[in-house]
DNA sequence: ACTTGACTATCGAAGTTCGATATATCATAC
DNA sequence: GTATGATATATCGAACTTCGATAGTCAAGT
């Protein structure tokens, strides 16, 4: 498993935050990580499954095995956060909310830090 | 003035937020998108001036021309958001509000949308 | 039958970021 | 006085990431 970039790369960033509240499978992904914007971001097919790839190949995120409790259609595959991925994620996120808490903070306030 | 890609990539987001606050030359835009992020975000020499010049074409910052004030260096070239590039950067800020609060939302209750 | 949307996948082009390198000034310490 | 390290801007090529088009399968609706 190479390298680990952090900060991750933007889709990589927008799948490992979605993939914090359970596991899904790449179109759904898709969707979601548009919702999570309204609508704002966009991730195209290869987007997508360019960085799956890479998530998988880095350790942050597995295609689960669990076929039992799916009454799906073979086709999809799901992801998960692996324990490391889940970690790096929860990482993303405080560092993300320091950022828009210190810069919506300076913009009202003008002191606080 | 080029394209606007929205969302906007990693590191024209990083200098759009830091500008919100006011303008500031290359350097210490670079120092306080570090400190934003607590030393997360570490932006090189190569990616700030490439996107700096970016920012410029595409009309989103421009390159603050009141020398009077300053009591400066002269070598230092500050730079200030655009009425646009507020814009942008003002509704970039939300979108990460919404998605930071959407995640952590998920994560804590279980329901909220 | 046919069309539409769900779903995964890949490829090349375009765009972005990184890291090294270069250059020059200034403050501090030795 | 001169070495050192921080400040400051700038550029280049390589590496990496993202985009958009293309392709193909399957299920459901009409």
């Amino acid at each position: 498993m190479p390298s680990k970039p952090r900060p991750l790369p933007a889709a990589s960033l927008h799948i490992a935050l979605a993939l914090l509240d359970g596991e899904l499978h790449g179109y759904a992904l898709m969707r979601r990580v548009s919702e999570l914007s309204d609508g704002a971001v966009k991730m195209g097919a290869g987007t997508l499954y360019g960085t799956l790839n890479r998530l998988v190949d880095d350790g942050l995120i597995a295609e689960t095995t669990d076929r039992v409790t799916r009454t799906d259609s073979e086709r999809r595959r799901y992801y998960e956060l692996t324990p490391d991925g889940r970690a790096i994620a929860l990482d993303e996120l405080s560092r993300l909310q320091t950022l828009v808490r210190r810069v919506s903070g300076r913009l009202a306030g003008g002191a606080t830090a």
